[in-house]
DNA sequence: ATGTGC
């Protein structure tokens, strides 16, 4: 794959074959994928053959190889010129993000009472593949409740309070789900997993504010330097995942009635104004409020751990997912144009002044939230003024290495351990778990940041540093 | 990511 550098933090795939528009990467020369071990870079390519797409099929600079898509992956599709929506370019966890809580009390002042404080977490929070949650629903008008109320739901039955959907992406639900798309099976999934983190890369981890880089921005984050916070990263768990599946089933069978040929089975769609694409759309819709009222119940399991552990309480900095489809309105040539924006493995991030923020962040802008690797810094950062790639930016480390040769390079390794001799208390996740999530098979976060940043996509306001994590 | 996949 033939790449042009336009600037050190941007590289162009120019227009070959049926590609519609050209691929835009931005990264440092350093983090481009490795062409001869990740398929990425020909997926970004591939993503530009969407019918409809507008612009540039883009990649942020933690671009990894993904199902159709790259993770780390932005299209955005013109509704009224017969653009697409597909399943693969949001992915499997459906509304993955991440929900960032500042605690009333400094590092010094928690640390008598940490292990306190991550067993109580660890007992708190439902974690690991199947397993528990806060909530276990029988019954389908509940479950259509939190498809439909997402956080905003769970706020009405008590599990938190009003602050909580205001700094909430969306005020804590979207209005067009449409819980008659999810499937049964999907249902089941999901009914006894709503408040539970999942496995994988998720997790919940106590960290502290290492440096900030705005003081005002911060401040008005709620953010102060010394201070802990809490961070929380998972998705829509089984129900998300089955829904992507139904639907990039139903798309593959659909696609050849609507005239699309894709170079990539994965890449299978359908128009956003078509039934199949309305009803995926309603179905992603329904996942999204699911993931919302997940991490929801979380914080509130945590916040009244950390009350009884602590007295503090933990205010909500922001929510926002990285893997969801939105119809947004953005300029193109000139107009504009409503799009279906994709982001996969990519966070929205709002300039000040954007209409969509609350009163309180208006004049700043949209927090921003980064996970790092497992034991690395995490970073909040700020969407900013006349960014490209309609207002997005990265999501995290990226993975380099499968979870397979994540193992086998942890050999030898004792991650656990690892992570106790940095001084960061592990609760619960075996050690298989832990290996795969080494950070030696992800890029170097900071790394990510920087060429973000360089790139124009969003700015730094502060840093956090792992003190305690709770992984599936 | 996932009632892991090899």
């Amino acid at each position: 794959m033939e790449l042009v550098e336009e600037t050190p933090y941007r590289f162009r795939i120019d227009r070959h074959d049926s590609m519609r528009v050209p691929g835009v990467v931005f990264a440092s020369r350093p983090l481009l994928p490795d062409a001869g071990a990740d398929k990425s870079l020909d997926q970004v390519a591939n993503v530009a053959t969407l019918p409809g797409i507008v612009t540039a099929s883009y990649a942020m600079p933690d671009i990894h190889w993904g199902y159709g898509f790259p993770i780390g992956g932005v299209a955005a599709t013109d509704v009224e010129a017969d653009g697409v929506v597909s399943p693969g370019g949001v992915g499997f966890d459906i509304s993955c993000g991440v929900r960032l809580l500042a605690a009333g009390l400094d590092r010094a002042e928690l640390r008598p009472r940490l292990d306190a404080l991550m067993d109580g977490l660890g007992a708190s929070t439902p974690r690991g593949m199947g397993k528990g949650a806060v909530w276990h629903l029988s019954d389908r008008a509940e479950l259509d409740a939190v498809m439909r109320g997402g956080s905003r739901y769970a706020v009405e039955r008590g599990y938190g309070v009003e602050r909580d959907l205001t700094r909430c992406e969306d005020y804590g639900a979207v209005a067009d789900a449409d819980p008659a798309q999810v499937s049964a099976r999907a249902l089941e999934r999901g009914a006894a997993q709503v408040g539970s983190l999942g496995s994988g890369n998720h997790f919940l981890e106590v960290q502290a504010v290492e440096e900030v880089y705005d003081e005002a921005v911060a401040s008005a984050f709620g953010l102060r330097a010394g201070q802990v916070a809490v961070m929380i990263h998972c998705g829509s768990r089984g129900l998300g995942h089955q829904i992507a599946t139904d639907f990039i089933h139903t798309m593959e069978q659909v696609m050849p009635r609507y005239g699309i040929d894709v170079p990539d089975r994965q890449l299978a769609c359908a128009p956003v104004s078509s039934p199949e694409g309305r009803d995926y759309l309603g179905a992603m819709a329904a996942a999204a409020n699911y993931a919302r009222a997940n991490r929801q119940l979380l914080h509130h399991a945590a916040r009244e751990v950390f009350q009884r552990i602590t007295g503090s309480d933990l205010d909500l900095v922001y929510d926002i997912s990285h893997n969801l489809a939105k119809i947004e309105t953005h300029g193109v040539d000139g107009d504009q144009r409503r799009l279906c924006v994709h982001r996969k493995g990519a966070t929205r991030a709002l300039p000040p002044g954007h209409s969509d923020l609350p009163d309180d962040l208006r004049d700043v802008g949209q927090p921003v939230l980064i996970p790092g690797s497992m034991g690395t810094d995490s970073y909040v950062l700020v969407g900013v003024p006349g960014a490209p790639a309609f207002a997005s930016t990265c999501h995290g480390a990226g993975r380099m290495q499968s979870r397979k040769q994540a193992t086998k390079a942890a050999r030898g390794h004792d991650p656990r351990r690892e992570l106790e001799a940095q001084d960061i208390a592990v609760r619960g996740k075996s050690r298989r778990g832990l290996a795969e999530e080494m950070p030696i098979a992800y890029k170097d976060i900071t790394a990510v940041i920087e060429a973000t940043e360089g790139a124009g996509l969003c700015r730094r306001v502060a840093r956090l540093v792992p003190i305690g994590v709770a992984k599936g």
